[in-house]
DNA sequence: TGTACATCAGTGAACGCGCGTTCACTGATGTAC
DNA sequence: TGTACATCAGTGAACGCGCGTTCACTGATGTAC
């Protein structure tokens, strides 16, 4: 005989990977607390016993998903630990495309287009770091190694990007020189604009196998930051 | 006294128009036919004489939408035409972004997640190319003139990622080596991840102002493809 | 160990709302002769 | 230039649907003594 415990447990699982199924189906903005409540046999009101509403099963969701994905990417990091650092940062790359490619709504949760009439709490910043944080961890890691190799960045920064870059630069111990972070933010968003566009298809008519194109082009932004 | 052409053509900017609006404030999958007739003092019924269904106008709005990105792309690419190349892609890449902050809900209809339960039709592909030709244009016209020095690829391209870019590559005239189109392929994504997240608001932590870290990382990728 | 009470989970009805789409209709605009 | 008819634009009612959330309720599970 289950526990009243258990039971809230089983449940609020049920409740979220039938959440989750609706964003596969659906997505975000048509997630609908009456249609989870049908998918697990329960009356639309019970499952306010669970959730207080509807943005706060989406921000559940969000959580979740951000956990999910930092998990995977640190696993990747430290899996790869005794690697060069450039293989060690194109794995901890793979890991993240391969959770997204492989649950393309709840990477659309996080990336994609907001939900509209709903504004993310501030709960969602830390998890929502983990992801970035593992990457900067690879790099700080080489850095503090003393095995980072930047090419010149020839004038290409100028004093107000400079300026951001140094106080971003300023966080890191030791401190990150500015171009690496510029090369950061490059290969980070080049990462993941690669990843959204093949997830919704914009690549569509110019890749056909994209695990290969990824890798590649990961490693030219890597490489860029100076990883060895 | 108006046509009735006349009427027809201000009507159907009038529903245009207010699609827009639309998208801004609920997003595209929020986009509803009867908030669009009573914003323009229709009773909802009457739109089905300008607008055969809900997809249809979604399709509209997006070709209309892709014209528009295409146009300001195309535009900024002839204006800067008597600059070096690498100029005339910082600046179309500018347009580019410009048109996307300033119109962040129809950057997010054309980028961001898919509409639950509509599929483009096959007349938004050709639209949808125009940015990326213009880009290519660019690049294409740099190629021809012998003015391109893309860097090594040193041995980054693994085989099956090469037998891809060379598919691509001979979609060209002149044929376009290999490791200009990876490079392409890292500049656009780069470029369209970067505006992606300022728009959804992922670099909110990292990036205080950014359009001078946008021209950085646009550079960085331009030099990487070998635009001087 | 048994009883009295408190807590909790789930029900079913209801409120008020919005949606896409169809249809028979009226009255105005345009066209052919 | 005038008239008869065809076309078109817009109306209002209706169909059938789904949504989030609240509320009074019943019956089961847990707790304190």
């Amino acid at each position: 005989m289950a526990s009243r415990r258990e039971n809230r447990e089983r449940i609020t699982g049920e409740i979220m990977a039938a959440g989750r199924a609706q964003l596969a189906e659906v997505g975000a903005a048509g997630l609908s607390l009456r249609s989870i409540a049908r998918d697990i046999g329960m009356v639309s009101s019970a499952v306010y016993r669970y959730v207080a509403s509807r943005d706060e099963l989406l921000t559940r969701l969000i959580i979740e998903a951000y956990d999910d994905l930092g998990q995977a990417a640190e696993d990747a990091a430290r899996a790869a630990i005794d690697t060069t650092d450039l293989e060690r940062w194109v794995a901890t790359a793979r890991a993240i495309r391969s959770w997204s490619v492989d649950d393309p709504h709840r990477y659309l949760l996080l990336y994609g287009s907001p939900v509209p009439g709903y504004a993310a709490p501030d709960d969602t910043i830390v998890p929502g770091g983990r992801v970035i944080l593992a990457l900067v961890g690879v790099l700080g890691d080489a850095h503090a190694g003393g095995r980072l190799d930047p090419p010149r960045p020839g004038g290409i920064i100028d004093p107000s990007a400079l300026a951001q870059l140094e106080q971003l630069a300023g966080v890191a111990d030791p401190p990150i020189p500015p171009e690496v972070v510029l090369g950061f933010l490059a290969a980070w968003t080049q990462m993941f604009g690669m990843i959204g566009f093949e997830i919704t298809g914009q690549t569509r008519n110019s890749v056909t196998d994209h695990p290969p194109i990824f890798e590649a082009t990961t490693r030219l932004a890597a490489r860029q930051i100076g990883l060895r």
